[in-house]
RNA sequence: GCGCCCAUCGUCUAUCGGUUAGGACUCCAGGUUUUCAUCCUGGCAAGAGGGGUUCGACUCCCCUUGGGCGUGCCA
């Protein structure tokens, strides 16, 4: 437990948000643990909080496959919490669908189910908090529109780091203004055009605007209190230089180490907009705190809002949690997966027949490893062996054939009574698919379920149940349009007509055939298997021309005699 | 523009200063299977570029290049 020790240490203060204790008790699990208020274990509590939309994203169930993984191999708690706060999209189909492919994917949630859009009155608690401790404003944006209310960054809190004297040359045309809001200024860009930046007051401690000359034209520390407070703004013309002292939030990343960002970049927010709603910071930091959770492991590109979250938490007055960035997953192009991509749901890898065991530990795969060289683990293993510190930091792309192979290794090992209803469904996608002799369907099944990459791939069992074939032109030329094969084809049409048509017989016969016909041992199987299944790949010739049945057996053979064979003598 | 992050075979990855840079997927060749697949063996294939630090660098530092993310009263 290494990285619970220091950075992390809750002290169960919970306190100032009131309606988390609410929740608190609500759950089983934390009773258990601290039902008396008092901590007695620092046990890891971690959460998968997606947006219902209809769609679960393939980075984002990675995500919570990392966090599950975590919480299993701490023994800690794996929470889930909806972040459905848009009504529009957030619907009761999505939200099902949401929960299907976690129970797919058998990602079992401890506790109970946090939604978001029913803790509204908690996050405008946290707001009015922030507010009245004077960590919060209000600011018009017209003048017609009502006020939204701004977190201010903190003056100071124990992320913060000083960094060292800062200097920087600003546009001496625009005006230098400070007011509650933070600091607004024009650097010259490269053309020497003024550039618009802005930051926080927070990142501008001890500023002193300096003229031409060199001369100060203004100090912030005098007035600070008073510009903090909102009571005083100063505009202030042909500034050349600002000179502060600049510090950086700092925080240690569990899977990219010590993060830093320098203050003057980081601007306040707006946490209740001007309609009174809370927006995503402030809502998913109140929750995150009413739930406790003690490490957030989600996608990096949430690293920036993390420098403000942290200060958010020490304005509520809450230790934050541990954080650990994922990398993203990335399409064949290289590129983040848009709307556009298909393939990067997990419902479509469902409804293409990709295992779930299969795509769970393919998903693992991507951005961790064990570093030993096992790439199919179980599910206990992969607890086992899952820490964030062997998280890799770049990002990674799927790669559907490596999934495709490592599927087929599961789908190998499945129980024939789990294997035949997926084979199944898949069958049923093809037109001489949906209607197959049962007893037929489980030899063919048994026979064929270890060469399955994907379920999809039943459609090359086209040639057990129906006898519409395709005849793969490649094969009918290599091994039927040969001298001589179509008389061995003959005689052995014949003979099978009235031996026994059980494998080891068929067997004999061919091989009998072989040396009637003067063809080298087990050259024959190829063109038999052509004539037969029309193709050159498939399983063993023997059982599957015991399969397919004497009747079918004959009748094609027959027909590549008649019609595919050459017709040399 | 600015800020943050990232960089090993085509892809997923191992390597925590000293290795012929290993494994997996894909592809190719051979073997086993008197057939197909599995399987086995072998092969193709990598440290983005340039500077340092060091006896020694893929590994640490800097720069460049390339890519991603952020810079919303979206989440």
């Amino acid at each position: 437990m290494w990285y619970l020790g220091e950075t992390h240490t809750r002290g169960g203060r919970c306190a100032p948000l009131s309606s988390c204790c609410l929740f608190f008790h609500r759950d089983d699990r934390f009773r258990r643990l601290w039902g008396d208020g008092s901590i007695k274990s620092m046990s890891v509590r971690v959460r998968f909080a997606p947006s219902p939309t209809g769609n679960v994203h393939i980075g984002n169930i990675r995500a919570a496959i990392f966090n599950w993984l975590f919480a299993r191999h701490e023994g800690g708690a794996f929470l889930l919490r909806v972040e459905d706060t848009d009504l529009e999209r957030s619907t009761d189909e999505a939200k099902a669908t949401l929960r299907e492919a976690m129970a797919w994917l058998k990602l079992d949630v401890d506790g109970e189910v946090m939604y978001q859009s029913q803790r509204r009155e908690a996050h405008l608690a946290a707001a009015e908090q922030l507010k009245a401790a004077g960590a919060a404003y209000t600011l018009q944006r017209g003048k017609d529109e009502e006020a939204a209310l701004f977190f201010q960054i903190p003056w100071t809190i124990e992320a913060y780091e000083t960094v060292g004297p800062a200097s920087l040359d600003v546009h001496p045309a625009v005006p230098v203004t400070i007011s509650r809001g933070g600091i607004q200024y024009a650097v010259l860009s490269k053309k020497g055009k003024p550039v618009d930046e802005s930051g926080c007051l927070a990142g501008f401690k001890g500023l002193r605007l300096l003229d031409s000359t060199g001369e100060c034209l203004y100090a912030l520390e005098p007035s600070l209190e008073a510009v903090q407070a909102g009571q005083a703004d100063f505009t202030v013309e042909k500034v050349v230089r600002m000179e502060f002292e600049q510090r950086q939030v700092v925080f240690d990343d569990l899977v990219k180490g010590r993060m830093t960002k320098p203050l003057d970049g980081i601007k306040d927010l707006v946490i209740l907009r001007s309609n009174g709603s809370p927006v995503f910071h402030l809502a998913n930091v109140c929750d995150d705190a009413a739930q406790a959770i003690t490490h957030i492991i989600r996608g990096d590109d949430h690293v920036e809002n993390t420098f403000r979250h942290i200060a958010l938490y020490h304005a509520l007055g809450v230790t934050p949690p541990a954080y650990a960035h994922l990398p993203m997953i990335v399409n064949a192009q290289g590129k983040p997966y848009s709307k556009r991509d298909g393939d990067a749901y997990v419902g479509d890898f469902q409804a293409q027949g990709f295992d779930p065991e299969a795509l769970f530990n393919y998903l693992t795969l991507l951005g961790w490893a064990p570093g030993d060289d096992r790439e199919k683990l179980s599910r206990d293993e992969l607890v086992a062996a899952f820490t964030l510190d062997r998280v890799r930091s770049a990002p990674s792309q799927m790669d559907l054939r490596k999934l495709a192979h490592l599927n087929g290794q599961y789908l190998a090992e499945l129980p024939l009574e789990t294997f035949m209803p997926a084979a199944r469904a898949a069958l049923a996608q093809q037109e001489w698919g949906r209607e197959v002799d049962e007893a037929l369907f489980r030899s063919v099944c048994a026979l064929l379920q270890s060469r399955t990459q994907v379920y999809p791939d039943v459609a090359t069992w086209c040639y057990f149940f129906s006898d519409e074939l395709t005849y793969d032109p490649k094969g009918v030329r290599k091994f039927l349009q040969r001298e001589g094969i179509g008389q061995a084809l003959a005689a052995l049409r014949e003979r099978l007509a009235d031996e026994s048509f059980e494998a080891a017989a068929i067997e004999a016969t061919i091989r009998a055939v072989e040396i009637e016909h003067e063809v080298p041992e087990g050259k024959l199987n190829q063109s038999i298997r052509v004539a037969v299944t029309a193709t050159t790949i498939g399983a063993g010739l023997y059982e599957t021309m015991e399969l397919l049945g004497r009747e079918r057996v004959l009748t094609r053979l027959d027909y590549a005699v008649e019609a595919l064979c050459t017709r040399d003598e």
